[in-house]
DNA sequence: CTGAAAGCGCTTACAG
DNA sequence: CTGAAAGCGCTTACAG
């Protein structure tokens, strides 16, 4: 090895370029001779364990950092070390909710030299051989509550002793990290608003029947009703999928029978939907009936009216996500085993309030 | 390695269960165990390379699909094989037509096993580390025309002869892959449109100088006018950065002091922006200015009025971008070097006309 | 057409 | 605190 590396004749960060001008990687070969220490000095030092003298770790550092050395993450994987890689599992990537989670889970994951494995797709037998087959240190996965996670595959995960964050109501309650948003809170701030309004008359907007982000959505709203006493006299319950089509469809379903004040969505495309149906009926937003939604997408600010919802810190939830799985790889443990992000109430047009 | 099979109690897909009920992955060796094969010739079918008799091919295949085998792509990376994985760079995921984009791309690549590893960040060392280190079979990149690859990174992918594809104009035309929109038509197209409904002062808002998607937009647009004779009167050009907020800045600058007809923005972003400034002044689109855009972006369709804008079918560039790399990984070839994919006028309301 | 063997670049007991 | 050596699971000349 030494051999190959005097006769390099130029070093450019990462790589050695020899007489024949031919690139080749530089290897923990190439940091041992130049340090004057074994391979497996190098090793512990880069991985900060087992106990190495501060002066042969300062050499040894010296040594990478000339060659600009970086680890071959495939070698390391396959001797039972670390991949610097974590599995991110997003379903329906396609929309600007999961867009931003993915660009807070992506900007962390950068500043600390990890890669991402993206899937969006349900997929246990992907799924299985990313976690058996060694590719990835941790996951992070996103649980929507509409596509549930095959048991064996958690199991598998489970049982190699791979870190997951859950974004989401973990699937176990027992000793899952997950980063939640606080549904309920926002629901309820939701409702005190209507209160406001005097609403009386009002449609729930629901996802699916026992999905737990709508089901706390809904609770959330009830209590906040409830703590002001309101005198409603309708509250009906209709379930979508939280795309706006269903918003669309709920509202065409139930406006026939019904005159309501107010439509609570649980999520802004559901809201859009209703809005759409009023639009192409002359129904009048906010005139007419309110509509409000959840999530505070990209486009609920330039709706018209721009509409007024819950607001959720997306990005922020995939950069807590990132951090935290990766806290746990770095030191074992996490600060938290579930944390609740705050939502906040999101004022726009939509629910009849005149702000600018 | 034999033994280690025989002992085996319960075959899972994948993984092995032995007696003391611990997993272990399944390896090339069980496989060749099973079969009665060496693992050089597993490793030949699975490849699909050198010549192998074809009953020994289905007997390795039998044994595989009775195992539940799955290679190990760390040792086939190191080993100097495959890992079955491609590098996509998409900067700037957080707006819908990059999550459009990777949609598309995850798709194919999910039904042909392969992972992605996503960057969102123009990072010259880690690109490079992707490409040196063997992390990946081949690269998927987007040129924007806004943050330039760095030209030492194209080196070494291309040195190590890791096939790209650029989802854009790529920064050198020579031999590069490249799935392409077609700009000039898509504005060649607005033209005339512009043209039928007679407007004469027009404000076209690019994107950056030197931006190539801008001014190949804006290029089609001029040939389109000068197709059809067209009596135009006033044709400025504003530039913004393709954001909403550089499109509100461009009509306040600029209406104070021209009266215009129509404007024609090259992003939906840049021509919501126009909107948003005149529905903050009372301006009435279409009535007193007609806004156009370009993209088709998710809520182009769902503004007041909705979008007139060019159709860029954003999803089937990721798919198509994701199938030509593969081909090439495959059979060492694309069909195609350059592939231009068709845009189309998706006409609304926000150009005048009465459209439902 | 097939196999034995070397080697890819790391990590990790095991010694000392 | 440090090193020699085995081993992770593949691929690929090299023989035959």
């Amino acid at each position: 090895m030494l051999d190959k590396y005097t006769t390099l004749i130029k070093i450019v960060s990462g790589y050695i370029m020899n007489q024949n001008n031919f690139e080749s990687r530089v290897t923990i070969d190439h940091v041992a001779s130049l340090c004057g220490f074994s391979k497996a000095t190098v090793s512990r030092v880069i991985n900060r364990e087992g106990s190495v003298k501060p002066a042969t770790e300062a050499k040894v550092w010296e040594a990478i950092k000339k060659l600009g050395y970086m680890p071959n993450n495939a070698a390391s994987a396959l001797s039972g070390g670390k991949t610097r890689t974590v599995a991110v599992y997003l379903p329906d990537v396609k929309t600007e909710y999961y867009a931003a989670l993915l660009t807070g889970l992506e900007d962390v994951a950068e500043k600390k030299f990890f890669n991402i494995i993206i899937k969006t797709k349900n997929n246990k037998k992907a799924l299985y051989d990313l976690a058996i087959n060694n590719k990835v240190d941790a996951f992070v996965l996103r649980n929507n509550g509409l596509q549930p996670f095959d048991h064996d595959v958690l199991v598998a995960i489970k049982r190699q002793g791979i870190p997951v964050v859950f974004i989401g109501k973990p699937p176990t309650e027992s000793d899952s990290h997950a980063i939640l948003i606080d549904n309920v809170g926002g629901a309820r701030l939701m409702a005190h608003h209507y209160v406001q309004h005097g609403f009386k008359n009002i449609l729930f907007i629901a996802g699916p029947k026992d999905n737990i982000d709508s089901n706390d959505r809904l609770y959330g709203f009830k209590m906040g009703l409830n703590e002001m006493s309101a005198d409603i006299q309708t509250l009906d319950i209709a379930h979508g999928d939280f795309q706006r089509e269903s918003g669309y469809q709920a509202a065409q379903e139930t406006f026939e029978n019904h005159k309501y004040d107010a439509v609570f969505a649980a999520s802004d495309h559901m809201a859009l939907g209703a809005m759409l149906y009023c639009r192409s009926k002359g129904i009048r937003v906010p005139e007419d009936v309110a509509i409000t939604g959840f999530d505070d997408t990209f486009f609920s600010e330039f709706l018209d009216p721009p509409l007024t919802t819950v607001r959720q810190p997306m990005q922020d939830i995939g950069s807590i996500a990132m951090e935290t799985v990766l806290n746990i790889l770095e030191h074992n443990s996490s600060r938290f085993q579930k944390m609740i992000l705050p939502t906040q109430l999101q004022i726009r047009k939509s629910c009849g309030c005149t702000h600018t």
